[in-house]
DNA sequence: CTGTTAGCGCGTTCAA
DNA sequence: TTGAACGCGCTAACAG
């Protein structure tokens, strides 16, 4: 077997088809004012030494890479990671590649590798919810195209999930259910995710008086639920609405672990609609957000920038609430 | 605020700094061979004009992108994703960018992408099961530098998990737990990490001929395991060992819907040890599969391919047997 | 229809 | 120490 030429250049299939470099790469490029017969030669040739053209030149004088940059807060979390999935098989759909950065939940980080990543690609994808707005007001502007997920900034195109009314959602489902004291895990301080469901709340705790919605500080991951049932159960809520699956997880986990029973004497619901949510016990209420589907959609925007199109509309998709065992009527109304 | 001036050159740069584009660049890449004096006006110019040198330019130049390609079965699948993620975080940490292309678990496309995104960056992370080993021979000599997740081929870098010890090792612990009837949902009947499991079924067979172990055909996800409930219930195992979590999720689930009590009628175990195993009920008997450490480690690799060091030997890392509340004594075995 | 020429934006020789 | 010229590998404009 021929070693793999290493640095075969166009020259080199031009010598060998006895033609010119233009020629090799209008045939290659599949351009039509090309003789048959050249084509074929020069095809035979660029096979035979197994030749395929630079991709960084090609990106240096075409002015464009075929990819483009997805910032995201943390790869391990499955909310981000079906966004990843769907965003990437779009593009891939779409002949282009896709370069990852995982922002490990840190807002230094979602600056830097913004505009570090978008120096190498056409584009970024940015889901960064803990860059405060007017940081990231001033970013989009040297990144453009970009494409924004969860967030706004001026008329950037963005694709979203309604938090806000999600969060209502479920504390209606709550509420329906004779929960009248209600603790909230709550995210990220900073988080516009956060911020988003607080506003859910305070709008909902106008609505209802006769209801009693507590915010425990709290976090985003298995950890941090677990970490807050204790302060949970010294609440006197019936229910808990936490800011994320993985969060209430790890709640139900330690709440059952101190012989606490899931619904009976207390509600949980999470957030975001994660596969595994289904298999908990019992199964987590929650709110299903089209995660794969936001990130195709931003992809779908980010193509639209790219063939300088008219981008889309902001895309708000609304997640379905999906009640499980783990929500029941309140203790204390069952009582009465 | 001045608008982000697109397109601001090295040229620009020297024009404002009244230097030659040598000392421009010569400035800004830390040579010291320069005065200070000048170091200075150039950085002046260059930050007036917020100019970032073009990362595709000097790709083409330096013949290297800073980039290394990832291939990964499925960016849906926990295990994969702390693969990613661990490998992402440790490749930037070294200034590395990744580019990441889901094979949506098709051999064709791990060959495809494999050699599409290894022509854009410096190297390729190969997380290949499907790929027939053959194939797989062919493909690394035209890849190189390559670094191999969870296969072996010549003496091309890698990192695994050693599957067969960890597999004969959740065997070991139903036999002794006096299960003498195990099914195996087996994965896609291609992937090495499939045969590897097989090997190991086959030599726990032959050393515990007491023990019968029967294969079902499955699949590598949650509906592939709850579609297998049926077969499991109708065969007389008293244990089932599923190909990885998620299809021990989905069969679980399907089990007790279907009124088995995990695990005093039935154990179930499962493999990767993916952090939702731990919250299912009963908690899922798993073996955790170091993926993050592995994600890390190939990247380690990778690095010294790039420096052209020696590349550290190949990995094989252990997976940890993880005993929780879906596997208990033999239904049979209690009785007696 | 084909070949020659000129850049894409940068790093790096080679002289000065 | 600095600048001018060359080349990375390729595509596109311009002639022929």
């Amino acid at each position: 077997m021929p070693r793999p030429p290493k640095g075969v250049t166009i020259a080199d299939v031009a010598a060998r088809a006895g033609v010119s470099l233009s020629t090799v790469s209008r045939a290659l490029n599949g351009n039509p004012t090309v003789d048959p017969t050249l084509v074929a030669k020069v095809q035979d040739a660029a096979a035979a030494l197994d030749y395929t053209a630079s991709a960084v030149a090609r990106s240096l004088v075409l002015g464009r890479t075929q990819t483009v940059a997805v910032v995201v807060p943390d790869l391990g979390n499955p909310t981000f990671q079906a966004i990843l999935r769907g965003l990437s098989r779009a593009a891939a759909a779409d002949d282009y590649h896709v370069l990852v950065a995982d922002s490990a939940e840190s807002v230094d980080e979602e600056r830097v590798l913004a505009t570090a990543t978008r120096r190498r690609t056409d584009g970024v994808i940015l889901c960064a919810p803990r860059l405060p707005q007017d940081e990231l007001d001033r970013l989009v502007g040297g990144l453009q195209p970009v494409v924004l997920i969860n967030r706004a900034s001026g008329d950037v195109p963005s694709v979203r999930a309604d938090y806000g009314s999600a969060l209502t959602a479920e504390l209606t489902h709550l509420h329906a259910l004779g929960h009248r004291r209600i603790v909230f895990l709550a995210g990220a301080p900073g988080s516009v995710a956060n911020a988003a469901r607080l506003e859910a709340i305070e709008a909902f705790r106008i609505a209802h008086p006769d209801t009693d919605v507590t915010e425990i500080p709290c976090g985003v991951d298995f950890e941090a639920g677990a970490a807050a049932a204790p302060a949970v159960l010294e609440s006197d809520a019936t229910a808990a609405l936490a800011f994320n699956d993985l969060v209430a997880m790890g709640l139900l986990s330690a709440l059952q672990a101190s012989g606490c029973r899931v619904p009976d004497d207390l509600s949980v619901a999470g957030f975001d609609g994660i596969p595994f949510a289904q298999y908990t016990t019992p199964p987590l209420t929650t709110s299903a957000v089209p995660a794969a589907e936001l990130g195709a959609q931003a992809w779908s925007r980010m193509r639209e920038l790219l063939e300088s199109a008219e981008p889309g509309h902001p895309l708000t998709l609304l997640p379905e609430l999906t009640v499980r065992g783990s929500t029941g009527p309140a203790a204390g109304a069952r009582v009465s």
